[in-house]
DNA sequence: TTGAAAGCGCTAACAC
DNA sequence: GTGTTAGCGCTTTCAA
């Protein structure tokens, strides 16, 4: 690779002009200037990287904490990352726990083992000079890993932080149960089950905010015993339909396509026809949906806009405060909504 | 951050004496080098990575090159190559070529357009220092990118190199084909439909191979009539079937999920029961596979394997070869076998 | 408008 | 064993 002390030498010009002229800082006349382009042209320089984060302060570079990049959610949010930066002149790169990889569900609340894997990976994300950090978890929670020091703007994606100067870009949870069971409900279904994930889990405890409002402001009266709690698999989804079903629902909201595949399940095994005799929707809309027969009327995760969002409100921070301290300023949650998709799974009451 | 000059500052010590006990290179006496690591813990230095791979040759990093990260086959296979590397004490980082964001299919072929986009990141990764690349494709084909006097060991995955030099890794549709035709005939099925992708297509061909190889091994006469080249849509499974179904087929190969679930589509439109009055199998083992009704027969990509086995061909080279020239081979090609999935979309004839 | 010199954090060659 | 010196490729004063 040519460097720019060659670029500068074939030029006849001093390595600080060369870099001037990339740079656009001093004044350079337009005769030395075009001669140093076409050098650069020709040869193909590429300034180095590494010797460009060691001295200047700025690298363009932001990193991405993954979570787990296999998670479904993750690859479009990155990419769609990514592609902002692109156009602001950033790259990003990416940084995979493998929490997932690692110890499936077993690491939650264990920060010991968190910290293990994430710990390095932020020293190595410090070490490579890079300017600011989009953290991606693989399911909401509260994040507190980035605390108020922390020597890098930080953007939390997909979760909550509990920092008053990370800021955090989520799903509105809340929102896309209240037009999903709102929906349900402009159709003229009134006992509608719903089957969530853990209890305490915040996708959960949210989605069930929202159904409960589209109940309470449509004066329908909030019964329990149609909420069933499952594990997010689709044994789960089977499980709380045989629970809901006896209660006479007409229409059951599945918080997660796969769940609502087991949903499918215990309703093909009992002949009741969905779209039909029954309505059920999902959430997430992942490509299995539309393979559900009936095609799955569902809600759509943000998940570009989300990715976008988290990188403006990165970059504008970088671009903001050259360096400063940045102004410490109240929690900030940016709650993006989803949207709904319908199709045949749904019919009128 | 604080720097290997303040440890050995704090050390009274040599910047040389505390690189050399960190990187274990010259004798230290146990005394010194305890205290050193002592403070080195304290402060939590970390090596500066820039500076690192500044002067240093080796960074401990490749670069792996996806063509589209968003690809179904992209996160798993990187999952897996930064598993492998992570072992070795490697990391990887990643680029996102966002061929199918930027233009959906219409680049193939636009040799142009392909390098406007794959030359400035190559040129990232060669100012980033990394010591190899893993250039991971989003479907095969041949790639030509990477000729003889690329300054780095380049490995391929899911595609196929051109360069003697360059190894490939690919999955074997030829015989990932093959075991599913003669699963089939094995069942007693004669006359079996195959909806491929283009006819120009690699993986279209290899199946077609293994397909006809089936066929010829059992005595069976390959009647091209049977044989449908679709654009791997849904659209193109439901047309394809249209097609074939007349011709009396008691079996269909759709070599992609996704088409297969346009056969599913025509089948049931058709009310002829797949798993009874027919056999329908697909291919890639997505997600969708299980939620099909009934869940669909099909053959697993190794993703997991293919993206292991190009980090050990990459990283081997790297370890092997100290700076020297990479001895100039033969083209190697890895195929990497499929495994087939028995689900219930298939019947004994 | 241009250049000389210093230095970012580290490693390598060679002395002591 | 340990320190000195030089230099990786670049940017940044500051002087000319």
């Amino acid at each position: 690779m040519v460097t720019l002390k060659e670029v500068a030498e074939i030029c006849n010009v001093s390595a600080t002009t060369v870099s001037n002229v990339i740079n656009g800082k001093a004044k350079t006349s337009e005769e030395t200037k075009n001669r140093i382009l076409q050098v650069i042209r020709e040869t193909g320089y590429k300034p180095n990287y590494m010797a460009k984060g060691l001295r200047g302060k700025k690298t363009r570079t932001v990193a991405i904490i993954a979570e787990d990049i296999e998670q479904f959610t993750s690859p479009t949010i990155i990419e769609s990352i990514m592609r902002s930066c692109e156009q602001e002149g950033y790259r990003a790169i990416v940084h995979n726990l493998r929490l997932y990889d690692r110890w499936s569900d077993t690491w939650y609340g264990k920060e010991e083992e968190y910290h293990s894997v994430l710990d390095p990976v932020v020293k190595d994300v410090l070490s490579e000079q890079v300017d600011g950090v989009i953290y991606l978890a693989g399911h909401s929670r509260i994040i507190t890993s980035f605390n108020e020091d922390f020597p890098l703007p930080v953007v939390m994606c997909y979760a909550y932080s509990n920092s008053s100067n990370v800021p955090s870009v989520v799903i509105d949870d809340e929102k896309g149960a209240y037009e999903m069971t709102s929906y349900l409900i402009g159709l003229g279904h009134e006992r509608i089950g719903f089957i969530g994930g853990r209890m305490e889990n915040i996708h959960t405890a949210k989605r069930l905010m929202g159904y409960q409002r589209a109940l309470f402001e449509n004066g329908l009266l909030y019964d329990p015993e149609l909420v069933y709690y499952g594990d997010w698999s689709r044994k789960a989804g089977y499980l709380g339909a045989e629970q809901i079903i006896p209660k006479e629902v007409t229409a059951i909201f599945g918080i997660s396509d796969k769940m609502t595949g087991g949903i499918y399940d215990y309703l093909e095994e009992k002949g009741i026809a969905i779209g039909r005799d029954i309505s059920v929707v999902g959430f997430d809309n992942e490509i299995i949906a539309e393979y559900f027969r009936p095609q799955l009327t569902t809600t759509a995760l943000p998940l570009k806009d989300i990715g976008r969002i988290a990188a403006e409100l990165l970059l504008t921070r970088l671009e903001g405060s050259n360096g400063e301290e940045p102004a410490e300023r109240d929690p900030v949650v940016v709650k993006v909504p989803c949207k709904l998709i319908k199709r045949k799974s749904v019919v009128k009451k």
